[in-house]
DNA sequence: GATGAATGAGTATTCATTCAT
DNA sequence: CATGAATGAATACTCATTCAT
């Protein structure tokens, strides 16, 4: 049993070596580029921040769009985990609707504001003439599939008389341009961060608008103000 | 006087053929900065494409880098001009409220849409790391500026009774968010051009919201959605 | 006359003013040529240091390698009036031999050390492949002519009994050779300005060596190492 | 064993080509930067000369500069050898001393004379100005040291009785000059391949001179006489 | 499979030279 | 004639990619 587990653990151990290097390329590949952008990152410097030789990078991924292909890839489908159990936290069975609104915004702005997340917009904007199937991955495999859940979300909540709207997507959509679009601007493009007290309430307000818009009838938009002074 | 003027004439004409070379120089430059990305961007590219030789282009602008800012500036100055013209569309003179906001907000979406506003945008988010005062170019010098001077605008409202805010910069934002979210998703960040129909659609959608999240009382609401519906 | 003296004054002065401006770019050209040599040295550095257009430059002397050769030309004639000025100072009727080659040595070995007579030789070393002429400008032209003069001179020394020599050529290679020898270690290739009180020492020596070899009897030497102290 | 052996002779192999290779460029390099100067020498061509590819010099040295520097310190410390080699013939306990300055001139003249020797005081002189550090890889370790050499062994030999001088450098300086100086003149500065005849000419010329002025007494000289007509 | 060395294609920048004014 | 602007050719240096070990 100790030659074969020797044996096995050698090989688990090289096996896992060559995961953990692909991870640590990915990493290396994805922070290079987003840092310096696709044409400027060299694959040395991708190479050094992975603590590997290049060629080991050109083994596994045979040439440098591959690697970013699949470096965004990777962290897009992080993103669009975190995204969408930001969304889940969003029930009809759940409390009071402002607060759980207020509580959902706040944890997607959180996932918006991640110093990734920007980076990986920003890389998407940075490549999308040279790249265009990256909208694809980033857009349409995360951004528009997280609003579609927060739009079928709104849609229950409606179905339930708790929100007043028949078109669940353009809501959804509104709901995120009233969270990200002062963000954006105050955060300017990801550069400065925002302390948690300033997001909470960019966060208030967004909710507080959705509801005076979307509440069934005026009460809840003053439950909602107060949630917002909490 | 003929004399003169034949001489002026040709000083002019030989001023008229730099300043020309030179605009030729920032459009070809803007344009292939934005197609390619600073880095991938050739300057014989931007040469070729302004129809002057390479040192030519060395001779007005000395190195790339002020290429760039220069280019951006210069595109940053007219997009700046185009937004303000339609922001000063909003007036507490004018008519019906939720007629003007559709007015305003569909030509700032239009602003927004121009094909070159989304190569500036993308263009900044490429190059924010190696080029960080593009945003205060950018950032600082347009998009704050109108977002301050729709502000402005809101709060006049607001003091002749037909808004009910208090924090008119937040309103601003949250109207621009509104507008500008539903966009970004639609037209995959300037990858299609939306449909005039789809822009107007949007545009009632976000007055709409706005108006039952501002108005000071729910008369307004209505008619805003019934400006939606034409 | 007045009228004429006008117009000719005019005229001298537009010549004065072109013959200034001609010795202008020709000094500067040899100071930065000398500076920089051939290749790295700028025509735009040269109509700076001129302070004349790069286009003036070109109207004198249609391009570079003509401007190279002019200026050379003319500081080689500049060194060669100098050098024999200096050789001339050495007669068969003047006094004591020691003191007088001591002399001769003396101010042979300034115009040796002339800051602009190393960068000749500097230049000539330099551009020696690129432009073989240079050679007999400088070595033909001056370098020579100031060894045969020498070697006249000590030819009618010898005819006259006051030197021992059958060949005054290899004399009077062998003279500057015990001058400029010590001296070009010394000056570091010109680099380092010797002090006065070390020149004459060096030439002391020279001197000292030359007549022990080259004097009719053991008397000379003697004094000659005699005038070597004071 | 056959195994090592069959690994290290590949290693050794491999080893041996990055070696060539270096010193293929270095060769290279000195020759091209000999030829054109540093600013006109292209480095594409000193990869051509050397049968390597351009980013091959760059990956052994990293910049023209350091490029230059090395294969100047390279051909310099084969200079200092050679040169050292001929001032070791000079001994006390050898015979006669006119035959023995004889030799050691003559070898010092061959290497003076070595065709790389006069490319390596151009390229000095040429470049003196912009890496002024040459001077002291080429000044203070060659030519210094090997006077400093010369003057040592003379100083033995005066400690012997058989030179009479004090001042051990200044007559190795002055017996350099006496050979140098004509030399430096009839060659063209390298120009003119010497004939031997004519440099055994030199150092017979420039021995019998020194012994002239420094030799204990007039026997001597006269011996040297006869070497030179030898 | 991992590595160091080698390479060829590409790019920003400079500069001698010309032309219109 | 003196000039400012324009240009084409040349060059140092980089980098993605491959190969031998």
């Amino acid at each position: 049993m100790s030659g074969a587990g020797t044996r096995s653990g050698a090989a688990a151990a090289g096996a896992r070596g060559r995961i953990d290097k692909r991870w640590a390329i990915l990493d290396a590949a994805f922070a290079v580029f987003a840092r310096e952008g696709y044409a400027q990152a060299g694959v040395d410097a991708i190479a050094a921040e992975a603590g590997v030789a290049k060629a080991t990078v050109y083994n596994h991924f045979g040439d440098k769009e591959t690697l970013l292909r699949q470096a965004v890839t990777a962290h897009a489908e992080r993103a669009l985990a975190q995204n969408l159990a930001a969304v889940e936290r969003l029930t009809d069975r759940g409390g009071e609707l402002g607060a759980m609104l207020q509580d959902v915004g706040y944890h997607l702005l959180q996932c918006y504001c991640d110093e990734r997340s920007w980076a990986l917009r920003r890389l998407l904007a940075a490549e999308l003439h040279q790249f265009p199937d990256l909208l694809d991955i980033v857009q349409g495999q995360v951004a528009d599939r997280v609003t579609e859940a927060l739009a079928d979300r709104l849609a229950r909540l409606a179905l339930a008389g708790r929100l007043n709207t028949t078109d669940a997507l353009l809501a959804a959509e509104q709901f995120s341009g009233l969270l990200v679009g002062p963000v954006e601007k105050r955060s300017r493009l990801g550069t400065r961060q925002l302390p948690d007290a300033e997001l909470r309430d960019v966060v208030g307000a967004a909710v507080c608008t959705f509801l005076r818009a979307f509440a069934p009838d005026g009460a809840h938009a003053r439950q909602a103000g107060q949630a917002r002074q909490a």
